[in-house]
DNA sequence: CGCATATGTTGACATCAGCAACATTAAGAC
DNA sequence: GTCTTAATGTTGCTGATGTCAACATATGCG
């Protein structure tokens, strides 16, 4: 009877129900973001794409806000994990607060969409418990490394604040593009960049 | 004849033609904007509130992102000014850049919709003469403060961009709530933070 | 005065978010 | 197996919006 693929939560359209159209309509709404930005994204032309009627959404998500929430919440999870896995394996405070700055502003510009909706919905997002240990996780090795290399006294919170601040705001600008299109030609240009925000003061080329 | 009541623009909604409806759709966008942010800013609540016809914006706005447009550009102006005026009177580079960053993140905060506007806006915006003047000053100043506390051999624009992105960092993170309340409850506190972020190791409390 | 141009108005269209009423399916109780 | 119930999807509607076209009015210049 019940083989492993019924099980699976296939995407099958010639059904009245879906089967996953949760997912279908994440997954739909990653892609149109991609596409046309935010600003491109509608509730209709998600479910359009998952090939189901207009306010067929509205069964699993209260309001277009909670979809955009929802994938804000994808982008952070997925942020995260970039983030851990850049640094866990860096012992070196310096090289692992440069790591976390590198794989942070890379990941803004390999989704610029993504990132910017992450940092645009201005709802709180409810954080699942996976999504959350990545974040503590990341918070942690952030907060030591930053505060191995501040001055005594300072607060490490502080000193994460700090760390988080500035590849955060070099990825802003330069999706933005506000800063120079010179200054991002080669990878070694960027990477310079990213390590003179980062490091301040403590960096010479 | 002409008085000088005459040739001032007065905003008078008793005649057909409005007599500054570009400066009044402006004026009134900019407070929509305050109150209800991006998401709640229509071509058409402007038009209302300026005491006119709902596609007479039409006249004066190419689209409603040539408003949003000329609104971010109007903010840039406004943080450049604030920036120059921060900076000017202050010779030493690491009390310069301290400056910097506080008006920065204080303007952000202040007018929290406006800034993101600002860095939401994908089109490129034109820049007036009178705000690219302000820009130009205050891109000097803070390359000039930058380059001085900058190793040598660091090249100034990049040291110039680094000093940007700290607080542009800071002052997002703050809008998104995405740091907890605690650190700016007092302004003492708010400067601290500001400070860790923008002069990094060269930083004690 | 008379005309050209700038500025506003009215009405329309397509799209969208969201709601309500209805249809279909899946899952469990008996 | 059948019945019932909740979950899921559909159709149709409303009010708001951006934008356009056609029309109306005012302003300035000859």
């Amino acid at each position: 009877m019940s083989t492993l693929s019924d099980a699976l939560p296939e995407t099958r359209t010639d059904r009245y129900h879906h089967g996953d159209l949760r997912a279908a309509l994440l997954d739909a709404a990653v892609h149109v973001l991609a596409e046309q930005g935010v600003s491109g994204l509608s509730l209709r032309e998600c479910a359009r794409r998952a090939g189901v009627s207009h306010a067929a959404p509205y069964r699993h998500f209260p309001s277009k806000e909670a979809l955009l929430a929802a994938i804000a919440s994808q982008g952070f999870a997925w942020l995260y994990e970039v983030g851990v896995a850049a640094m866990a394996p860096i012992a070196d405070p310096v090289a692992r607060l440069d790591a976390y700055g590198l794989s942070y502003v890379q990941f803004a510009l390999a989704h610029p969409q993504h990132f910017r909706l992450m940092f645009t919905s201005e709802c709180t997002l409810v954080a699942p418990t996976a999504q959350e240990q990545s974040a503590d996780r990341a918070y942690v090795l952030l907060r030591d490394a930053a505060a191995a290399v501040s001055a005594p006294g300072v607060d490490p919170d502080v000193a994460a604040v700090a760390y988080w601040s500035r590849p955060h705001g070099l990825a802003m600008l330069l999706l933005d593009a506000r800063i120079p299109a010179v200054r991002m030609a080669s990878p070694e240009a960027l990477e310079e960049l990213i390590r003179a925000t980062v490091h301040g003061d403590r960096w010479t080329p």
